[in-house]
DNA sequence: TAATTACAGACAAACACAGTCTGTAATATC
DNA sequence: GATATTACAGACTGTGTTTGTCTGTAATTA
């Protein structure tokens, strides 16, 4: 479970996606302004998050990027997860006896933390602002 | 919160010094082998949980290192502090009116995953395993 | 004094991450 | 159908972190 600038980044994107719900779509250049980042690598944010189907793309003039998902059923699991990918991080290569013991209790530990960011809404960010 | 391999290596042999604690001294040198680790990076390794009072080491003819913490006592946080440092993981970068919403959620989720932590000693691991 | 041990710090290689650049594909408007 | 506008793909670079090695130094015992 890692925490890059880049999911950093998504997070904050994807709050202002629903904040913005309803809405046209928003393209590249104004929300590269706003966010302030670069837009050929906000692009590339942007770019993960369609795949993970929480918004969508539409090329072409009036195009842009919206949401996709509901509003209300986009946990922080998902947009970290849509960035950081699947990856194991807590794997074992020790081989001894209590390896496994070792990284049961990461894995619990972590779980710990998934399953907090599971139960975390991103709209539950734009309503505390409200 | 990181999880880095020189972190999984000294939860390991946190857990053997455990199942060691009141034979002699080990040194370096068989440590190693047991671990398969090379000896100067196991060495550096070593040191680190020195610095953070989980063993003691001495020099000289039948020196080596031995658990110094009550082995009752250490948790796997204690283990992974030692290594890891207290970096700062979660730090917020964005100046928007939802950033510190966010960061406060990502705090909390690290909080479950570092009480879990806490809470586990390395000692269970042994137990387990007799 | 000599052997044995740990310790310190410089060093290099490998990898991950942040961010840029260039070109391509798709859609709408005229 | 041509053109402007948009997103998409992938190579590329720089920087920082991590892993691991090498060399020499300090402390303790015999």
């Amino acid at each position: 479970m890692k925490y890059t600038k880049a999911t950093n980044y998504a997070l904050h994107i994807m709050a202002y996606f629903v904040k913005q719900e309803g809405k046209d779509n928003l393209s590249l250049q104004p929300l590269a302004s706003h966010m302030n980042i670069s837009p050929t690598y906000l692009s590339k944010i942007l770019t993960q998050l369609v795949k993970a189907n929480l918004i969508q793309s539409t090329p072409g003039v009036n195009g842009g990027y919206s949401l996709k998902k509901p509003k209300t059923e986009i946990s922080f699991y998902d947009i970290i997860q849509a960035i950081e990918g699947s990856g194991a991080l807590f794997t074992c290569e020790m081989n001894e006896s209590h390896a496994c013991h070792i990284e049961k209790i990461m894995k619990d530990a972590e779980e710990k933390m998934v399953n907090h960011l599971k139960e975390k809404r991103i709209y539950d960010i734009v309503l505390k602002m409200s």
